[in-house]
DNA sequence: ATAACATCTGTAGTATAATACGGAGTCAAG
DNA sequence: CTTGACTCCGTATTATACTACAGATGTTAT
C-alpha cells in the first residue's frame, strides 16, 4: 500500500499542509497513522477522502455537508432509514444543481454562439435569463 | 414597473437587508435608485439579478466569479473574443461540475438502492467512489 | 556530521461573506 | 401628531475555512 508523508499528499492534492491538520482538527478528515518520528502517514483511502473534499468544496458543499456525504453509509438495520432519508434529500439537492447548472450552461452556449459579432441588443445581460428564462 | 423597498426585495429573496447593502458595496449589485427620502428602490431586473447571486452562491461560485459570469455581454467587435473565451472557459467549468455531480448523484441512488437492508460490506465509505469510481 | 529541509505543536492572523449595532431620519396608521 | 416600523450610514463583529508563524524535533543529502 503507497503511503504519503503530510507534506506528499498534499502537493498530489494541491492543497496546503496546514490545511490537512485543519481538517484532522474537524474531524473531516480521519487521525493518519503516526511512525516513531510522530509524523504524519497516510494512505490511499486517505487520498481519496481528500481529493473528494476538494471537490465537493469546489461544487459548493460545505465542510459540514462534505461530512456529512462522507458519512453515509448503512451501517445496520437499525439506521437504514435515516440515512436512506438522508441520502433521498441530499439527491434532490444535486438533481436541483445539475439542473440550474444546466440553465446557466446554455445560456452560456448562446452568448458564445451570438459572438459571431452581431448586432446586439444593447446592454442586457444575457446572464439573467438564467433565473427567469424568456418563454 | 414593479418597485421594491430594500426590506421588500430582501424578504422576496430571502436574503438579509444588510447583504443588499454589502453587494451594493462590493459593486455586485449596482446602485438602486432612490427617492427623495434617500431610500433605496430595486425593480424586477434587480430582483433578478439578486436571485441568480444567491442560486450562483448556493452552486459554488464565489462572488467574484458570479460578477464575471454577469458581466458576460458582448459589448463591441473589440472585446467580442476576449468575451467569448472567457465565456468558453466558463462553460468548461459548469460541464465539469455537472458531470461530478452526475457521478455523486449516482452513487446516492446507488446507496438509496442497496437500502433494502441486506447485508453491506463492512465499513466501506461508498460515496469514496464518487472520485475514482471502481471500473 | 552538519547543513538544509520537513514535520511537529499550539496559537495567531487573514480572506470572504456576511451580520449586528448605534444613533438619526422617514413613513404610515390610529 | 405621535408612535412603531422601516431605512439611513458607518463601523464593528462573526462564521467559515483556511494560512502563517515560532520554536522544537526529525530526516536526508553531501
Amino acid at each position: 500500500m503507497e503511503h504519503y508523508k503530510v507534506g506528499a499528499i498534499a502537493e498530489k492534492v494541491g492543497v496546503n499542509v496546514e490545511t490537512l491538520r485543519y481538517y484532522e482538527k474537524i474531524k473531516i478528515m480521519p487521525k493518519p497513522k503516526r511512525k516513531e518520528s510522530r509524523y504524519r502517514f497516510y494512505d490511499e483511502l486517505d487520498l481519496r477522502r481528500l481529493l473528494f473534499i476538494k471537490r465537493a468544496k469546489e461544487l459548493g458543499f460545505t465542510l459540514k455537508e462534505i461530512k456529512e456525504l462522507l458519512n453515509l453509509k448503512i451501517e445496520s438495520t437499525a439506521t437504514c432509514g435515516d440515512v436512506k432519508h438522508l441520502a433521498e434529500h441530499k439527491l434532490t439537492d444535486i438533481e436541483e444543481r445539475i439542473k440550474d447548472l444546466k440553465n446557466i450552461k446554455n445560456v452560456l452556449i448562446k452568448l458564445i454562439n451570438q459572438c459571431v459579432c452581431e448586432e446586439l441588443s444593447t446592454d442586457e445581460c444575457p446572464i439573467l435569463e438564467i433565473i427567469d428564462p424568456k418563454t
